[in-house]
DNA sequence: GATGAATGAGAGTTCATTCAT
DNA sequence: CATGAATGAACTCTCATTCAT
């Protein structure tokens, strides 16, 4: 009963990787022209230029795909995320939570619309365990970066701080903003006001103030 | 092509309104137990105890039972949030701040799975004219109780509220969570930092205190 | 992952009986003219003159389909049976045989090719219980004739018995035997022979004569 | 249309052979363990560690590969009753039958799984001139020990023979029986009685006796 | 109006076979 | 010759929707 998600062959050889990629990308095109309704696994095959024989040499299942994707954006995620904390390793706290707010938002405006859809396909998927390890990973990895700084509570702050970044980057995007600079400043208000630090700009949108 | 998704008729005899809220209903009921892959028509028909042939009579697609679905959900989400807002007229902000994020808080709590399943839906349905309308609402809802209260820039930081507030609202459930008043002081911790406001709670998680 | 091999509904309404009844002959005919092989869903569908949402309508699977005409064609053998045995309720052991296989002969006749194919499927197919079930109660019921005559052994004796004539009867009809007394009188030869009793016919084949 | 269902090449070389030979072993195994439907070309050629492309140097078909193994078995078969026939040269008729049923018989207990579904693939396969010539060589030896022993109307009993004995042996065999000996003397009664010789042995079944 | 049998396009998936490497 | 990636026709089955009763 249990299906796997993971591809069905380890692309050694180029030709390999490459069909495996060129079915990815179709797909990803297709996620964002379509939706996930419009996915379909001929579909696939046939904007990647290849059978669905051969897509199904290298997934097993459509589902296997969507896995696949959803994989490679989290690891991108966490990986820039890694390479944000290394930056600003032995800095304080406003700092690191910069970075990694940062390194966060630029994710969400490679594609967006890709972004959007896998999400919500990871929603729907029976979420394997790897997949769970990667976010669990990226939790790991802030609530890391929060301790070193002595935040107490770590754990918990480092959801809501994922959370709350992600709720706000996800409905600008949805909304149409490409302004990451705007953005930044109006999430790093919400972070720092949450961990109970003070913001060193005036107010919470760009170049406003808040009178009380 | 274009559908509508709006009911077939309003439903002006009572038979009629309670026919519609009985296919409502079951369909709720098989997006919390099975999700939207599991949401048929015929399931739907056969779970309300009508005949498909019924249902098409009182919808027009299956879309039009999502759609419905979704619009109700944010109707009374809108209402809540305006007798909120009622009940805090004139009175400071950070207390029209703690009564919005309640209501909507409280919101997220009645049918959580519900709730989830049909953002989803929302996201993949060509949204409606009437529904942007309800959304709609809501901001210039929360714009207003900010202007009232001398915010600046009330459009941008309403929308960052609500961004804010379903991001850890949604993520919280999502995991689990089901202590509301712990939620609440979290992300009432964000919303008043975000605006730049003294949140009168120590910590940024319950109890805690946060050293820096 | 047990599938179930019964159809979907009981067919009340005259409408349901009759679309069932016509997918089962236009079953049968295509097992007939392009044997196991030649049996799709789609095509069974075409020649019935319904379509194939219709034909899953009725029976829940490919398999379902085949499962059904072998428990027809099982059942029909079983009360020719037992009609059989109540005609000679009793008479003696020879006459009693004779009217088992006579009746079980017949029945290879009717639709041979179906009958064989039909064979075949039911190896390949997962059994169910209630199939099981039917070829029990016929050597329960064979049993019980040659223990009502004192035949010792009367389980084994019955189980070769059917095996036998199994055996003689689909080579003969396979090999395009249409005399049935004819095949009946070698059929009887071996039985009685198994029996040790005497046969009341010279020769082991029709009109010929064994010499030592 | 017409698929050549022979081996492609005659295997002279030593090479050749083996691999020819492996391909058939990995084939009867998955038979054994899968059944028909899990016979697939390219399962064959993994557990046979052989490419597909190689499989089909051999044999020209997915089908020919099951002629083959029809050929072997039916050929074993032949050989076996042929060196049994010579045993008994010039024995009389009951001795020349014990040896030809014990032959066929030991035969079914071979490989028994993968002999029955050889015999139903046999079915679904348009057979070809040398099987057949192969199963006449079979009703051919018969029929000559037959006549040698001066058996009248031998082509008819021969062809009797062959088919009570497969008959009941196949039942048996699928029924799961394994004593060679017991299902030997239960053979030899219904052979014996139907040539209308006296059996030596009492009773229809092991250590039984039949009261008329 | 209500019913539910009927429809059929289209989805996911398999597998015998080919052919470039 | 061997390989195994690639092919694509064909199969089983689903489900939104219609329409005769």
């Amino acid at each position: 009963m249990s299906q796997r998600l993971t591809p069905r062959k380890q692309p050694r050889q180029k030709r390999s990787q490459e069909t495996c990629a060129v079915i990815l990308e179709a797909a990803a095109r297709i996620l964002e022209s379509e939706g996930l309704g419009g996915l379909t696994t001929n579909r696939v095959a046939k904007r990647a230029g290849v059978s669905v024989g051969s897509l199904y040499q290298y997934f097993p299942s459509k589902e296997a795909i969507l896995a696949e994707m959803i994989r490679g954006l989290r690891r991108s995620l966490l990986s820039d995320c890694e390479a944000a904390a290394e930056t600003v390793r032995g800095r304080p706290l406003p700092e690191a939570v910069d970075a990694l707010v940062r390194a966060s938002l630029r994710h969400h405006l490679v594609r967006p619309a890709l972004a959007r859809v896998l999400e919500r396909a990871e929603e729907e998927l029976p979420l394997e365990k790897d997949l769970k390890a990667i976010k669990g990973e990226l939790m790991t990895l802030v609530k890391g970066v929060l301790e070193e700084r002595d935040v107490a509570n770590a754990g918990q702050v480092a959801f809501d701080l994922i959370a709350l970044s992600h709720g706000l980057a996800s409905a600008a995007i949805a909304s149409g903003e490409t302004d990451l600079e705007n953005l930044f400043q109006r999430l790093r208000r919400a972070a720092m006001g949450y961990l109970g630090l003070q913001s060193d700009r005036a107010g919470p949108a760009a170049g406003g103030s808040t009178a009380v």
